[in-house]
RNA sequence: GCCCCCGUAGCUCAGGGGAUAGAGCACUGCCCUCCGGAGGCAGGGGCGCAGGUUCGAAUCCUGCCGGGGGCACCA
C-alpha cells in the first residue's frame, strides 16, 4: 500500500464515520500521510483528526478515537494508536509494506509517474543565453534546474514545451559582429564589444569559410560576420548543452517576432486593453497600473521597439500557441524582471498569478580549495559550460547544480565535486546503484532470478531495515508530485541521498545472497526484490535529474 | 532609498504548521572467515534577534541586525 493509497482509506474512513452521522464534517480533499521519524509512532502517521476537530466542534483526541476505530477495521491495516494531542499511527499489515517492492519492480521506469498535473500545457524557458557568447557558468544552472524541472512535470503528467529564447535582433548582435570583423582585421574589438579567445576562434573560421570578406564594403562585411558568426555560435553552444544531456524543443528567435509583426499586434492589443499612452515622443506601458514600480517604454523615442516590447509579443505568441502556463527561469540578476512582465500579463488581460511563473534563482560562484575562482578567461579558469563539464564531468555538474534549493546561493567546490569519493553526493548515490547493480549480477551467476511478481512472499520482509528501505521506495511517487508542484527538483536529489543511505544500512544488515553452501530461501528471493526496487526509484529519480545510474563504477 | 533571496550542527546544506529539528563532511571511538569498506554503528554539538497569528511555528506575518543580488527610452 502507497502512502497515496493510505490516503483514500483514511477518507473513506471519515465519509464511514460522517454518513453515519458520528461527525458532522466533510470529508477532505485531501489528507496528509506522514512518515513518522520515530518508529514507534507506526508505519505511518496521520494528523486528519486534528484538523477535522475544529470542524466538528469536538476536541482532537475524541474524533482520533472515532477515526481509529474505522480504520482498524480497515484491509491492510493491522494496528491504530491515538497518540498526543491527536495522531492517529497506522501500522500496516505484514506484508502489505512488501508489496512496494513488487509495484515500483513491475511499473519499471514508470514507477513514481503520476498524473497531479495532467492536462497542464506549460512552457518552460530557460538558459536563453544570447549567441554572442558561449554558455555562460552563471546560465549552467538553469540548464541543469530546468532540464530537470521539465523532465519531473512530465513525470507529473504535464505537457511540456522546452524553450530557448534568443535575441538576435539588437545592437547586442551587432557589437557580436563588429567584434569578429575587428578581429579578423587584426585590430583591437570595440570598447563595447566582445573579448575573448572564442571571437579570434569564430573570426578565423569566418575568414576561412569566405576568404573575401575582409574585402568587401564594411555594411556586406558585418552582414557576414553577423550570419556566419552566430550559426557558428549555435553550434557551439547546442553543442555544448547536447554533452550537458540538454536539448529544447524550441529555439526562439527575437528576430522572427520583428519580421512578423508581432509587436505590432502585441502593442495594439496593449492599446485596446487602455494601457498605453505616448509621452516625450516614446510609447509608454502603465505597468504601474498592475504594481510596477515605473512605467516601462515600448518604442522608443528614436522608434525604435525595446526588449521589452519583444516580451510582450513573446508572451503573446506563446499563449496564443496554447501554453496556459508561461513558465521562465532566470537569474537573481533579473529579479527587476519580474514585477514589470506581471505587470504586462495583466495588461494583457491574462491572470499573472495563473498564466505566469517567472523562477528566479540565485547566482553561483565557483570554488577551488575554499577560494573564490576568478571567473576570467584570460587566467584560463573556468568560464563557461564546457570548461564546467571538462572539470568535474556532466554528471556532477548536473547533480550538484540541481541539488540545491534554487533560493540558495551555490558555491560550487570544484575539488569536491570532481573527487571519487564519498563526501561528493552524486557518487554515495551513484555507488549504491552499482552496489545494487552488482548484487543482482552475483544472483545471476548463482541462477537466482526475481520471478513472478504472484510467487514473491513479501510477508518475509519484516527487519526493521527492509520495512525502512520499503517505507522510503513507497515515498518515491510523492516525492516526485510535490517536487514537480513545487518547482523544485532538489527534492529528488535529496531524496535519493536518503534513499541511498538507507539500502546502504540494509545492505549492511540484511544479507541478500546466500553465502558459502548455503541454499537461497524465500526471504533471499523477497530481498531481491527490494534489491531491484531501490534500484528502480535510484535509476527513475537520477533520470529526473538528467545523471547516469552506473551498472558498475 | 525601494524590491528579491539567504541566515538551522565546526563546514556545506535539507526541512511547503505537527510529536524528541535531520543528512553529508569534519572530529572521537568502534564493526569485515561473508553479496562492492566508495559501506555501517555509536557520540558531542544548532533554528540571527524581538514581537505577533495558532491548540501547535525552523516553517506564516511585522520590525530589526547581518550577507548576496537587483532597481535603463541596455540587451
Amino acid at each position: 500500500m502507497t502512502p497515496e493509497q493510505l490516503q483514500d482509506v483514511v477518507r473513506t474512513a471519515v465519509a464511514a464515520v460522517a454518513g453515519r452521522g458520528e461527525l458532522p464534517v466533510d470529508v477532505p480533499a485531501e489528507v496528509v500521510i506522514d512518515r513518522p521519524k520515530n518508529p514507534e509512532h507506526g508505519d505511518y502517521a496521520t494528523n486528519a483528526a486534528m484538523r477535522l476537530a475544529k470542524p466538528a466542534g469536538r476536541p482532537p483526541r475524541e474524533v482520533a478515537e472515532l477515526l481509529a476505530a474505522e480504520l482498524r477495521a480497515q484491509p491492510g491495516i493491522a494496528a491504530v494508536d491515538v497518540a498526543g494531542p491527536g495522531f492517529l499511527n497506522i501500522t500496516l499489515a505484514q506484508g502489505v509494506l512488501g508489496q512496494l517492492a513488487v509495484q515500483a519492480v513491475t511499473a519499471g521506469p514508470g514507477y513514481g509517474r503520476t498524473d497531479v498535473l495532467a492536462g497542464q500545457q506549460l512552457n518552460l524557458e530557460f538558459v536563453s543565453a544570447n549567441p554572442t557568447g558561449p554558455v555562460h557558468i552563471g546560465a549552467v544552472r538553469w540548464a541543469a534546474v530546468g532540464d530537470a524541472l521539465g523532465r519531473l512535470l512530465e513525470a507529473s503528467g504535464a505537457a511540456v514545451t522546452r524553450e530557448y529564447y534568443f535575441n538576435d535582433a539588437g545592437s547586442q548582435i551587432d557589437r557580436f559582429a563588429r567584434s569578429l570583423q575587428a578581429a579578423a582585421q587584426g585590430r583591437p574589438v570595440p570598447e563595447d564589444g566582445y573579448a575573448g579567445a572564442y571571437i579570434d576562434d569564430i573570426a578565423a573560421q569566418v575568414v576561412a569559410a569566405e576568404p573575401d570578406v575582409l574585402d568587401r564594403g564594411d555594411d556586406e562585411q558585418l552582414a557576414v560576420f553577423r550570419a556566419r558568426g552566430v550559426e557558428l555560435m549555435w553550434v557551439e553552444i547546442r553543442t555544448s548543452l547536447a554533452d550537458f544531456g540538454v536539448a529544447f524543443d524550441v529555439y526562439f528567435s527575437e528576430r522572427t517576432l520583428h519580421e512578423t509583426g508581432a509587436l505590432e499586434k502585441a502593442i495594439a492589443r496593449l492599446r485596446e486593453q487602455g494601457h498605453v499612452y505616448e509621452t516625450d515622443g516614446a510609447v509608454w506601458l502603465r505597468t504601474t497600473d498592475f504594481g510596477d514600480d515605473k512605467d516601462r517604454v515600448l518604442v522608443k523615442g528614436d522608434g525604435e521597439p525595446t526588449y521589452f516590447a519583444a516580451d510582450c509579443a513573446y508572451y503573446l505568441n506563446k499563449r496564443e500557441r496554447g501554453f496556459g502556463k508561461v513558465v521562465i527561469m532566470l537569474g537573481a540578476d533579473h529579479t527587476g524582471y519580474v514585477g514589470r512582465y506581471k505587470a504586462l500579463v495583466a495588461a494583457m488581460g491574462d491572470d499573472p498569478d495563473e498564466n505566469l511563473e517567472i523562477l528566479i534563482g540565485q547566482l553561483v560562484n565557483l570554488v577551488r580549495e575554499g577560494q573564490p575562482v576568478r571567473m576570467s578567461k584570460r587566467a584560463g579558469n573556468v568560464v563557461n559550460l564546457g570548461d564546467l563539464v571538462d572539470a568535474i564531468g556532466a554528471d556532477a555538474a548536473r547533480y550538484a547544480l540541481a541539488r540545491a534549493s534554487i533560493d540558495q546561493q551555490i558555491d560550487l567546490d570544484l575539488d569536491l565535486w570532481s573527487r571519487q569519493t564519498n563526501d561528493n553526493p552524486v557518487f554515495y548515490v551513484q555507488y549504491a546503484h552499482a552496489r545494487i547493480a552488482s548484487v543482482l549480477r552475483n544472483a545471476a551467476d548463482l541462477g537466482l532470478a526475481l520471478g513472478e511478481p504472484e510467487d514473491v512472499d513479501v510477508a518475509q520482509l519484516a527487519h526493521e531495515r527492509e520495512t525502512d528501505l520499503l517505507r522510503v521506495i513507497g515515498e518515491f511517487p510523492r516525492v516526485l508530485a510535490s517536487a514537480a508542484e513545487l518547482r523544485a527538483p532538489h527534492r529528488v536529489a535529496r531524496s535519493l541521498e536518503e534513499l541511498a543511505g538507507t539500502y546502504h544500512r540494509f545492505y549492511d544488515s540484511c544479507r541478500v545472497l546466500p553465502r558459502g553452501d548455503e541454499l537461497p530461501t524465500s526471504l533471499t528471493t523477497a530481498r531481491l526484490w527490494v534489491c531491484a526496487a531501490t534500484a528502480t526509484v535510484l535509476r527513475n529519480g537520477l533520470a529526473v535529474l538528467g545523471v547516469q545510474a552506473p551498472e558498475r563504477m
